[in-house]
DNA sequence: ATCTAAAAGCAACAATGTTGCATTTATGTA
DNA sequence: TACATAAATGCAACATTGTTGCTTTTAGAT
């Protein structure tokens, strides 16, 4: 599993790091959504700075994506590294549970036609879903 | 407009102060979505924790609802007063536009039907869609 | 006009976001 | 393999936001 974050970091051109290797790693392993204290509290060897550095780095080299929710706490997903479709940057679903709160990324649904007011132009869209996991059900 | 604000109010029996009728007009006038920021510093006279149990108390009411984002910090919109579907609780459409950063409602639009996987069940669904407005074209 | 529960204001603290700087480290090159 | 250097880390520090407790003030019922 290292490897696969390690490959990632490289095409991204991004140093070779031990927080780097285990956040990618971590967001690899699981198909969540994490927060940046997510992460703090399972790696408690790295300063949190390094840890908002690091997810602020992966962000923007488009490893990561942000996730919108209402709480008013950033959480970061995978963007999905199979896909090469161009739209895999533009679109989004979410499943936020209601019961354990855990968010997933439904990248293998398409994301429906959506029309807009005349005069406004669409770049991206995003699908937050809530309701119940099937492990909550 | 401090006429339908008190109405509002008085509909979910909450009881008519200053800072409440403040806000409740502030949403009322603008079509928008807004921070806690963005009401401190509009009404200055109030405490920031009383803005912040305002907007809590008119959240739990039913009177705002909080708008999914990235950015990390809460932002809220006001229910569509007019609507009396059921479903105005359930479905919202955000538009927000990447170059002046507005957020605005678009309720008069329809969510779309979204598929989710087997075992799912969806209580609401929150698109959000990203792009230009019509005053940034 | 009075009473009382609710709201506001204030202080305080926790969590998160963010930056600067000194130290350490990954990586290209000799 | 060793070296040089740009990049990343760790630490301190501070700003902003979220949150709670407590005292004072106030809305609304009587």
């Amino acid at each position: 599993m290292s490897e696969a974050s390690i490959a990632i970091l490289k095409f991204h051109n991004l140093r070779i790091t031990d927080c780097r290797v285990h956040v990618v790693k971590h967001f690899l392993e699981g198909n969540g959504v994490y927060s940046q204290r997510d992460l703090e509290n399972k790696y408690r060897q790295y300063d949190r700075v390094t840890i908002y550095r690091t997810l602020n780095n992966l962000l923007q080299a488009g490893v990561l994506h942000r996730i919108p929710n209402e709480s008013g706490m950033a959480t970061y997903g995978l963007f999905d590294q199979s896909s090469t479709s161009k739209h895999r940057f533009d679109n989004h679903i979410h499943f936020k549970c209601n019961r354990c709160g855990q968010i997933e990324c439904l990248d293998d649904r398409e994301v429906p036609q959506v029309s807009v007011p005349k005069g406004y132009s669409v770049e991206r869209v995003n699908l937050i879903i809530d309701g119940t996991c099937p492990s909550c059900t």
